[in-house]
Formats: structure tokens, sequence, C-alpha cells
DNA sequence: CTAGTATTCAAACGATCAATTGAATAATAG
DNA sequence: CTATTATTCAATTGATCGTTTGAATACTAG
């Protein structure tokens, strides 16, 4: 073969990758198989979509090599296959989320409907938890939290917020955050908190922006 | 519109990023743009692609927001959008290469075919090098160069070969490495040295193996 | 073995994409 | 002004992708 040929087929082989990411139902499953193992049915109640279209989108992330499978009794469980993939993912979002104009402003129109208005200035989450008034609560995955986190949040992972409700006080605010502004992780904690009979807000950054505003931070420990 | 729809639409729109990605093309046109700016019937002759096909795919990464354009005079130049989108791509590669087994074939195939025999061990050009038997040379670009190298190497950034021959003495064998066993820059060098008749390998892995065995390197100064 | 569940396969349709071609702008030189 | 060069636009064709549908496997419970 010629070596324009083979760099030409090289190519493609990356771009094969990258068109498996090109499908908004493949990232949302990706998403969800990178917070832990899923089976395929129950990727595709979270999803919506139907039981062979999810299989067949999951066998096209699997043939590039994305994600892997394992067969236990008559379920077939998907996780990703690496952490290679998780950091394409993060840098793909990163990159849509900072360069298209149409995210922005389809983040901006989701937050606006639901509850951007009720987002919480970071000046007034540090008076208001002084007071002990609101549960912080970080909703990034553990590894993320202990690299650093806001002072005096618990660590929520988004995929174990069902498992943690006993921790938050019913009572009391919640606060949620998560990686910025345009990640909609914690607004999906709100979601799914309100759902249940809290009362529930999300702060109006993410810990990077916290961070960089020079308000206190804690890493490493629980 | 509901929260399920602008849900659907974002991952839509991050979708369309990947999307313009999956093009063996496109991802060369953008390895080339991530070298300095260039001009649309440059990059027309690097890819052998025809003016307006170029000109077609230049403006799919352009609608997604990875490349921008900058008209001067009667041309158009086109530059990477950011910092971003080379995390992006070199995240891509990353997942493309070490995983999708189809790559790892390709390249080792193309390294055999080409030169991968004649690839220079560590060792080997670690004891020809203190000989001065050999000039070294770094084709990473320059930031990457600065961020540090082999002891003694030159940087001649592969888009710069052409400019630079005059620094290598064609007597002595010339060996170029650059950022891994699967990045093809150096190969692209010791191929593009051949043809003007110097001597010319490759070192068998890039600079971070290099690195990582605890082999001397210098960084900042040329 | 039979019934039931989880997953995959195969065919079919419409929608989208890549490359080619020829023409249309836009800027410059003479 | 006209001719030339660089780039983009528009229309066409063939190929690929996504979803639906219905059936085929593979496993488990009884």
């Amino acid at each position: 073969m010629s070596t324009d040929a083979v760099k030409r087929e090289l190519y493609q082989s990356i771009a094969k990758v990258a068109q498996a990411l090109a499908s908004g139902n493949r990232l949302q499953l990706l998403e969800f198989i990178a917070q832990g193992e899923r089976s395929v049915d129950a990727l595709a109640a979270m999803t919506g979509m139907s039981v062979a279209n999810t299989s067949q989108h999951l066998q096209a992330l699997r043939q590039v090599g994305l994600v892997a499978a394992r067969k236990e009794g008559q379920r077939v469980y998907y996780r990703v296959a690496g952490d290679e993939v998780v950091r394409l993912y993060d840098a793909l979002r990163l990159a849509a989320e900072s360069r298209v104009a149409e995210v922005r402003q389809l983040v901006a129109e989701f937050l606006d409907d639901k509850a951007a208005l009720e987002a919480v200035p970071a000046a007034e989450l540090l008076a208001r938890a002084k007071k002990g008034l609101v549960t912080v609560i970080d909703v990034r995955p553990a590894e993320e939290y202990a690299a650093g986190h806001v002072s005096g949040a618990i660590n929520v992972p988004l995929e174990a917020l069902e498992d943690c409700l006993a921790k938050l006080p019913k009572k009391r605010e919640v606060v949620a955050y998560c990686r910025g502004p345009y990640c909609l992780m914690s607004l999906e904690a709100v979601l799914r908190l309100r759902k249940r009979g809290w009362k529930a807000r999300r702060l109006e950054d993410g810990f990077p922006e916290w961070k960089a505003a020079g308000l206190p931070v804690t890493s490493g420990s629980r």
C-alpha cells in the first residue's frame, strides 16, 4: 500500500471514533455509562429509546472501542473502555461548550426555563452557609471532589444521589454545584431533589469559578 | 420547550462537533491547521484535495467553531479556534490509538513498511549522540519543545523542516523524534529528509517515553 | 421441555453527508 | 476597465446513517 493510502486510512480510522460520538443519543448513552456499568434495558429506559435502537447504538460505541461489554446471566452490562474515553468525552463537551454559540444559547434557554432564575450567587451561598442555613452538595464524581471542593460541601455524586438522600436534612435547603455554569449535573440533581420534595437550588457557577474567585476550598479529606 | 427536548438538542449540538471531526480529510486539515495558520490553497495542496472540497470541509469545521478564519487580501487564512480544540484533537487521537485495534495495526503496518525496522532504540541513540555521530531533531511545535526536549536535540518543527535544512549537516545521520511511537510527525520528517538525500531515521519512541525512562532532558532554552 | 425475558440481527425507509462540477464573488494587477 | 487568482456557492450523484419493525438467539425459571 502506498504511504498516502495508509495515511488516509489511518485518519479515517481515527475519524471512525469521532463518528461514533457524532450522535446525541450515543453521547447520552456514553454519559450514563460513564457513571457506572449499566445494562441495555436500563440504558434504554434512561434515555427513552427503544431497546433495539439502544442495542444498536451501544454496538456502534463498542465497535470503535469506546465501551466494553460483559455478559452476566441474561443481561449484558456496558462500561466505558478506559479513562481516555472519559477524557475524550470531557474534551468534546468542553470544546463544544466553549465554542458553539448554539450550545450556549440552548443551555441558557434551558437554565432560564427551569432554574436559572433561582440559581444562587456565590456570595449569597457563602453568607447563608455561614449561618448554617443550607446543605451544600458537590455532585461531581468522587475523584473530582477529592481533588478540591467548596469548603463544607459534601460529595453526592449524581449517580449516587438517590442513595445519599438520608444525608440531606429535608428541612434545610440544598444547594448543588458541579463543574461549571454550563455543566448540567447540578441542574439534574436539583430537578431530582425537587421531585422528591426537597427545597433545592443550584449554585450559579461551578467549582472552577468558585476556586478562581478565591473563595474557601478544601481538598482531600471528606 | 420541554426539558427532555432541550436536553436532546443539547446533546445533538455537542454531537455536531463530533460530526465535524468524523472525517479523515477534516482531521488531516485540522492537524495541519494546528501547526499554524494556513490558507485554503495551501491546505488543499498539503492534503491533495481539490480546492472546492477543501473549502467546504473548512467551513464544516468553522461552522461548529473548531477553526476560525481571517481574510487578508485575496487569501483566507484558517487557524484553530482555541486550545480546547487541540486538546480535543489530542484526546481523540489518544483514545483512537489506545482503543482501536485497527489503528494500531495500520500504524504497525505503516511503520513496518517504511522505517520501523530502522527505528533507533533510545539506548543506541544515547550512545551515538555521546560520540557526536548524529544530529537529533525534535519535530514537534516550538511550544512543546520549549516545555521539555531530549538534551542536545534541536527544534525543527515539521512545518519548518524545509527552512531548517541548512542547520543539518548532510554528512551526519539525523534522528528525528516527536510525541510518541504512534505519532507520525517524525516519520514524515524522516521521509522528507530522505527524499532530499539525508541519512535519517526515527527514534523508536517519542519524547514522553524518553522522559519516562529517566534519560536526559532539557527544557526552556534552545 | 415451555414460557418469558434480555439482547441482537436483518431489512427497509427516509434523512444526511462527501465529492465533483461549474459558476459566482471578491480582491488585485496591469 | 479587463484579466487573473483565491475562495465560496449551488446543484448533483452515490454512499452512509438512524430509526422502526419483526424476527432470531440466549439465558432463566418453573
